[in-house]
Order: structure tokens, then C-alpha cells, then sequence
DNA sequence: TGTATTTTGTATCGATCACTACAAAAGGAT
DNA sequence: ATCCTTTTGTAGTGATCGATACAAAATACA
């Protein structure tokens, strides 16, 4: 479609990384279905043939765009979470982090991998599924960090990383809606430290 | 609009309550969006002025869909929790009542309420905004029966109501996300079952 | 049997949707 | 300077959006 490095034809008349910047911060807000292509070139500031010219079309504008998405906001999160040495420590990152990321001022509330392509009709079920292969992957690098505290004994043996994970992904997954209503980083960081004092119950709890 | 007992006039031709079933669950699954008036009246197999002479328009219907939906489908699940007496209870029969109506067969995954509006765009500000009032309801609820258990003794007086509630409202929240990306019941009821066994913990927890 | 009232089916409405044809414009390559 | 390539602005495509005008149809009331 484009190459890398564009020696001929006229150039660009505007940043390709700021509008694709532009782009994602209004899907993250809006979602998929509520933001128009009309809403996107108006807020980059290009006519249409343009915003096509650079991202095909709306479907690759939103894949990009949640690429760059979880490249630059939700790459911290995860550099952190990847970077603890404890299981303990590394849903305590994501929980904490979480809290700060999902409530940046002048930056959409929550996240859009979480709250994005949550319902979808079936013309954009391509959509929706690859949103859910996102979330099922976070799911996944939780549970392999508290798969790997039960193989060096930081975790007992009995400890079902599955569940563990499941649980801790279901507090993280909630605090993402409540920041979309307006939670306060304080209130999603106090959640956060509940979901962890419970930390050696639930890691000791066998269902 | 619309009087009780219609004695003139031209019966209408389908079942009214039957319609809006059809209508709730539409909705309930693709969201306000992504379900368009078509939609609508091709599932319930009427033309599209019928629709409009028996809900008003498309913002009608949706909140008598939401309407009917927190009676029919979410009332089980709040008169379940306000009829028992002790807080842990309340927490346990949400949480477990939750799981088990997020993945009923035949009926769409998750909370309508919770996964309803979560991203739209300004011009559908009021069904947003009216849906996030509908899940603050449900945490000031779940915030007054701990509060009822701090005052009669069941639980610390150095618990925090608020805090909880937050606490356990995200756990339930997220088991909605992830019922709609296909959470078994067995799953949603262990992450029940996990934020429960650290009530003591919780419940004594100082921030 | 009219008359009033409401719903019905048919056939749209204007607006907006995602998307594109086309030629002028603006650069590099030769 | 002349090609080649790509983006640009203008103007539009057909499709679908939510919502209606209109008259025939179907009932209750007088």
C-alpha cells in the first residue's frame, strides 16, 4: 500500500503520527461504531481522501490506532508489570498503574482495549474479536507471572494461576468502567490496595 | 402518547410486551450503536411505523429496553441481595447471582447495564449518562448494605462502606467484561468465589 | 350505518454513513 | 524541462441512517 521511506509524489500536508495520536484518542473515547470518519478528518484537520490516503480505510484506522494505542499508553503497564520479579509485585504494578493510566488528565478515562468493541453487531465481529484476543492476552501475561511465582515458591503449590489471574484481571477489567463513569485515581488506587490485601488469602484459597 | 386502555381505533397487530422482549435482548447484545431501527423492526417482523407508533423512536425504545431489562432480567439479582440480612451475604449473592445471570444460555453474556453506553459519542450524552446513573444505583446499594453491617456490628466500625462497595462493585463489573468475551459460569463463580474469601481481609482492611 | 380513532403497509424524506473518481498540485527523478 | 508518482481539494457515489406523510384498513362508539 505505502511504502516506508516516500521519495516521490507530493508530500504530506500533515503529521501522520499526530493525526494517527488525534485518531486514537477519539476512538478511545467514542468507540468504534460512535466515531464517524467525518469526526476524524474534522479533528485531524484533512479532507477525506487524505485520512483514506494514509489509513486505508475506518476498520485499519481503528486497528492502527489501537496498535498505537497499546504501543505508547498501555505499553507502560505491561514494560512494568513484565519487569517485577514477584508475582505479588507484578499484579500490585498492573493494578496501581492501571489506576494512574486509566485516569490521565487530558487523556480519554479507562481503557480502550477494555471498554473497546465491548458490543458490536455482526458486520463488525472482525473488530470485536481481535479487542478480545487483546484482553484474552493480558489475561494470559498475568497468569504466566503468577505461574512462574508458583514455580519458584512464592506462591504455594496448591495456587491456581488461572483462577488468580482471572480474578485479578476481573478487578483491573472493572476499575476500566468505573474510570469511564469518573472514579477518582484515588478511589481506583484504594480498590486496587484492597484487591491486594487480599493477596495472601486468595493465593492461599483453594476452591 | 399513548393511553393504557386503547378502546378505539385499529388493534395493534403484534404483542407489544413480546416486541419489547425482542427489542431488550437486540440491544442488550450489540448495544445502542451498533443496533439500528431495522434491526429492530425486521426481529420483530413489524414495518417500521409500528415500531414507531408503539415505542416513539429509537432513544424510546432503548431506555423502555433498559427499563425492562433492570426489571425483568436485573431484579432478581438486587431482591436476592436486599433480602439478606447480613452484608457478607449481600456481597456473596450479588457476586454469585451476577455469574450465573451473566451467562445464561440464550440470553447475550454480561450486565446490560454495566457493558450499556460505556463509549458514545456527545450526541447520545443523555443515554450515557443515564445509563452510568443506572450503575451508580447499583453501587450505592451494594455500599448500604455494608454500611448496615457496619452499624449493626457485623462488621469493624474502621470499615469504610464506600471503599468496599467500590471494592466489590469492580469485581462484579469486570465479570461482566469478561463473561461478554465468553467467561464460563465456573469461572465467573471461582472470581466470586476468590473476591469473597478475602471479605475478613477486606473488610478489616485500613487504607 | 356512519363517524371517530388508531394502526397498518407503502413509499418515501433529508441527513449522514463510509468511501471514491477525478484532475490539479507538488514534489523527486531523469 | 519533462516525466513519474503521490497527495491534494472538489465533488460526488450508492447505501443506510432515523424518522414520516399518506391513505387504506380495522376497530369502538354514536
Amino acid at each position: 500500500m505505502k511504502k516506508s521511506s516516500q521519495t516521490r509524489g507530493r508530500p504530506r500536508s500533515f503529521d501522520r503520527e499526530a493525526a494517527l495520536a488525534q485518531i486514537t484518542e477519539l476512538f478511545w473515547r467514542q468507540g468504534y461504531d460512535a466515531t464517524s470518519v467525518s469526526d476524524l478528518t474534522e479533528s485531524i484537520g484533512v479532507n477525506t481522501p487524505s485520512l483514506y490516503s494514509a489509513f486505508g480505510n475506518k476498520e485499519k484506522a481503528y486497528c492502527e490506532a489501537v496498535d498505537y494505542y497499546r504501543h505508547k499508553e498501555g505499553q507502560r503497564v505491561w514494560e512494568n508489570v513484565e519487569a517485577q520479579s514477584s508475582a505479588r509485585d507484578a499484579v500490585a504494578t498492573l493494578l496501581h498503574t492501571s489506576a494512574e493510566d486509566f485516569t490521565r488528565s487530558n487523556k480519554p478515562r479507562g481503557c480502550m482495549v477494555v471498554l473497546g468493541a465491548l458490543n458490536m453487531a455482526d458486520s463488525n465481529a472482525a473488530i470485536a474479536k481481535r479487542m478480545k484476543s487483546y484482553r484474552a492476552e493480558a489475561r494470559e501475561k498475568l497468569k504466566a507471572k503468577i505461574q512462574a511465582g508458583i514455580e519458584n515458591g512464592e506462591l504455594p503449590d496448591t495456587a491456581d494461576a488461572e483462577s488468580i489471574a482471572c480474578f485479578y484481571h476481573s478487578v483491573q477489567q472493572g476499575m476500566a468502567v468505573r474510570a469511564r463513569d469518573g472514579a477518582s485515581r484515588k478511589e481506583l488506587k484504594q480498590t486496587a490496595e484492597f484487591a491486594l490485601c487480599s493477596w495472601e488469602v486468595v493465593t492461599n484459597c483453594r476452591d
